[in-house]
DNA sequence: ACCTGAACACCGTTCAAGT
DNA sequence: ACCTGAACACCGTTCAAGT
């Protein structure tokens, strides 16, 4: 009956239904019917499951099909990484991210951008640092998606006013002067923008490359 | 004799000392001599202490002198903030990167990289999207320092040859392609690489505004 | 082969009682 | 004002005993 991919399933229903922090071997157990105890007949210990868990989640990503231009499938590739990592509850993400990216799960989008990254010329080792900065690019975008409340939308002038005053009187004057952007956070456009940046610099750097030989 | 910074500092050796799993209001209690329980004259729960302890941590961050440079000026910020949350163990870089950004001590780093976009000419909206992508890419950056054991070498060809070899049979033959890059992993420079990416970007796209004008 | 009872060394937190 | 004893509802994990 018990089996790893069951007790793997039941841990993310756990996260999904009642977030990350109530996930435990006796959380996991209970709503499987069983006793904790009995986990460990399928499981090493709770730092595997995680592991599972992890591995489980990014599974779920479907790579995209290359088009050959890199701009398209590094950003069609993010996305669809991002996709997978939200799939389920957003604090569910943070298990992703804490896990080392040693996990073979990992492979698979890594392998899909760096054929993209060659296939437009990139040379291995610059091949490498590139994925590196994209893969921190979306981890740290990830890890304040799933921190964040939904937005920090605080729009009313009643409130934004003095909020704005008050920074200004602690010398932070230009973050008093972006308070209205900043009070607005939109992951998705932010996750865009970034990634975008970084699309852009490859592909230049490519090109300059390219010209130079 | 107890108070609320000496409960932090407390806290921040027993991370130090132990690691950051070895944290609990029972560890630092007794490191202190004294009752976990009576923790909670000073400081209202866990949560309120682990912000304490991001807050403390980032607190550290000197924020160097603006040059005038853009490029010059996001870097040193984005050095003195690297080594501000690496400046006790490893480990407590998580629990800094894992608290809401809304933080106080946040509002240094991002005054001070506001001031630099907007001194370049950067709008406000667009200031906002720009330090939020660079803050996005140095939280994954740390979190991958945080999260990786010190490298991971395997240069023995001994066994690189062959896992190559499995990687290949994979069908993952860009990974196997850049196997050798891939097991080196120097933190630093993977840092000042995306980060000169950035900042690269950010003066191009301030010059290009700045031309249509 | 798989499950569990007893047991251990942990957690965070409340509240009433002590100084 | 600050500290603690008693108490509660949790943790992960081992191991011997059961089916």
């Amino acid at each position: 009956m018990l089996s790893r991919p069951v007790i793997v399933q039941a841990a993310i229903d756990v996260i999904d239904a009642q977030g990350a922090a109530a996930l435990s071997l006796r959380s996991v157990a209970r709503r499987l019917g069983v006793d904790a105890k009995s986990l460990y007949n399928h499981i090493e210990n709770k730092e595997a499951l995680l592991d599972a868990i992890a591995q489980q989640v990014l599974s779920r990503m479907v790579v995209p099909a290359a088009t050959g231009d890199l701009r398209t499938d590094l950003i069609a590739i993010a996305h669809a990484f991002r996709a997978a990592a939200l799939s389920s509850h957003r604090e569910a993400v943070t298990l992703v991210l804490s896990r080392p990216a040693e996990l073979l799960a990992h492979l698979t989008p890594l392998e899909a951008t760096l054929a993209a990254l060659m296939a437009a010329g990139a040379k291995p080792d610059w091949a490498v640092h590139a994925v590196r900065a994209t893969l921190a690019f979306i981890s740290g975008s990830l890890l304040r998606e799933a921190s964040t409340g939904l937005t920090l939308g605080a729009d009313d002038p009643a409130i934004a006013g003095p909020r704005e005053a008050a920074l200004a009187d602690l010398g932070l004057t230009h973050v008093a002067l972006v308070a209205p952007y900043l009070s607005r956070l939109d992951h998705l456009r932010e996750f865009d923008f970034g990634i975008g940046i970084l699309a852009d610099a490859f592909v230049r750097e490519l090109a300059q490359a390219a010209a130079k030989a």
